[in-house]
DNA sequence: GATGAAGATGTTAGCGCTACCAAAAGCCCC
DNA sequence: GGGGCTTTTGGTAGCGCTAACATCTTCATC
């Protein structure tokens, strides 16, 4: 045998350092990862050994030798959509210099899909599991329950955490939202929905209880659809609601895409926002505020819940258990210009 | 020792399987791996024991023994911008079932902090890898060199590839952009731009390029920010760039967002586009074509870039070594009413 | 100064898998 | 029926790291 293993390609490994050093190499491994167990004279020649060969610690190896890797996985039902990249990019920064890594699954809106990824996932041993919603099929449910790692369920609550929860009512969110443009005098207010996922589906409830609290409702003032949410999807369904309801003077749209979409179709179609028609959106995109008129919209902490996500789950992991394992973040109503009010 | 050993939890390993099936290890990781080589008979009883164990091999044992994970290491410059969203999506689907992972690292277009994610993923022996564009550092430079793995630099095009190239001439795209509303009858056409990465920077020579082939040239016609780009920075970059020229008649955004934010910025203003103002995106938005007026931009094929770099890199490393190592995925110009000519 | 607790460092034995080589089995041809 | 070929299967020895335990040192306490 060569100096070098067969196969490592020439990378220096923990033995190299080891013998440099002049120490065993279980003391090199336990100064990287647990600086404080080892004495100050130790860390520096190990240190210096590992500057002086450039010695990366090889994840693989670490991971088969503990049984566990430095892996978060994340489970979002879509890459596409601005919600989830808010969130991935919370965590991200959540997870910020540790030397952990994400690995991030596409379920597409299906439980089954997402059940698959999940098997995947815990091949890996990973040190949490951030998944979305709550939504779980039986199966994704128990694999969750065996983990043996924090799980954190994102972007809803509920009474029923597999382990943690961190997220907000989109029932309530639907509800404030169509709240508001009662409040400001709009009689016929209607909603549009795509891709009616299980968050969608709850906003919906949150719209109808209102209205019919209001004694307004009217199953014609619902016009949904299964496709995936689209800003051009937006100027359709309002479209598709006019005509099936010609006296509507607002419309709750599910998220801000289906709300630019919207307000699109009303410069369009020459229909005045908001005294003709209010417009509410869900999610506050960075976009809405600049609109004209300006959108008003429930801004949702997605970054936040991202950030958040990570922070709880390795805390749990270091066993600092402090906290509630269920978590509402909340949301806001911003109000703008597109429900000022009817004329 | 147990039956099941210290660490792994009670998970089937590829030995439980190899003694249901009445083999050898060796044949089951073969069965799994490359199916061909082994026969009908063999490969039948082992695909029954692994279904009735429910195993999944270990990425991390598997990774460690063959020298090589199956991972392919992404860098891009940014995870919250839609065009960079898009190729990871393009990315995630051009893996489609196949058993590798993506690992994504956010540069936060920092040279040295590619460099430093550089060093972390080769640190795995990944794949493959696909980093943006073709201004590294020195250093990072080396390191893909020396990687020993197919190496797919994205979104642009130049003459000296690490190994594969894929991408278009932002340069191109600029002056297409420019050139084309200098087409239609506008002369003093401005340029707008935000977080002046290199892209931008090539994209806003290829405006000069134009511009000055015109005779129109003149340095107050652009305005440009370091700042991150956003819809809201659109409005204030156009309302600079107004107060700067005000007989600006027509304006190329650097992407989008910028070209959303001053279509709104218009409508507050009440300047009429496209008779006071024309104005020209780039990247081609699903917005873009619903907008009002909708907005002319340069369609870039960005979801299409993270597929086939992904198929280019696979295709290498299984060996059919066919095709460009530089391949120019062009661009189109989308012609809308944003642009349709000054009064 | 004996005692033992706490801290620092080392030795050993794998983690679960695959590269490498060897051996056995089947096949073709004369 | 034997030599050379391919195809199929298996044994062995690690990959680079860390858990578990062992050993050695230090130092407070009586």
């Amino acid at each position: 045998m060569r100096s070098r293993s067969r196969r490592s390609g020439g990378r220096p490994t923990i033995a190299d350092v080891a013998k440099l050093a002049g120490v065993s190499a279980i003391s090199v491994s336990r100064a990287l990862r647990e600086p404080g167990r080892v004495s100050d004279e130790l860390r520096r020649q190990i240190e210096a050994a590992v500057e002086s060969l450039g010695y990366v610690p090889d994840p693989n190896a670490r991971a088969l030798a503990s049984a566990r890797a430095d892996v978060i996985g994340v489970l979002v039902p879509s890459l596409t959509n601005n919600v989830f990249a808010d969130v991935v990019r919370g965590i991200y920064d959540g997870v910020g210099d540790r030397s952990f890594q994400i690995q991030m699954g596409n379920t597409h809106y299906s439980g089954l899909e997402e059940e698959r990824l999940l098997q995947v996932f815990l091949g890996q041993r990973p040190a949490a599991l951030i998944v979305s919603g709550l939504d779980q099929t039986p199966g994704a449910r128990k694999l969750l329950e065996g983990a043996g790692c924090p799980v954190v369920q994102i972007m809803e609550i509920g009474d029923d955490p597999v382990d943690m929860m961190l997220g907000f009512s989109h029932f309530e969110g639907g509800r404030a939202a169509t709240q508001h443009m009662i409040d400001r005098g709009y009689s016929k207010v209607g909603f549009i929905g795509a891709r009616m996922d299980p968050r969608s589906q709850r906003r919906l409830a949150g719209y109808r209880a209102a209205v019919e609290a209001a004694g307004l409702y009217d199953p014609r003032l619902v016009t949904t659809t299964p496709l995936p949410s689209s800003v051009s999807l937006g100027c359709e369904l309002l479209r598709e609601a006019m005509a099936r309801m010609p006296t509507l003077d607002a419309i709750f749209c599910n998220n801000d895409d289906l709300a630019l979409g919207a307000l699109f179709e009303c410069h369009r179609a020459a229909i005045d926002v908001p005294r003709q028609l209010g417009i509410c959106g869900f999610n506050d995109l960075e976009m809405m505020h600049v609109a004209f008129p300006s959108i008003t919209t429930i801004r949702t902490h997605r970054y936040e819940i991202g950030r958040r996500a990570v922070t709880m789950a390795l805390e749990k992991l270091s066993g600092n258990n402090i906290g509630p394992a269920v978590l509402d973040l909340g949301f806001e109503l911003k109000i703008r210009e597109s429900t000022a009010g009817p004329r």
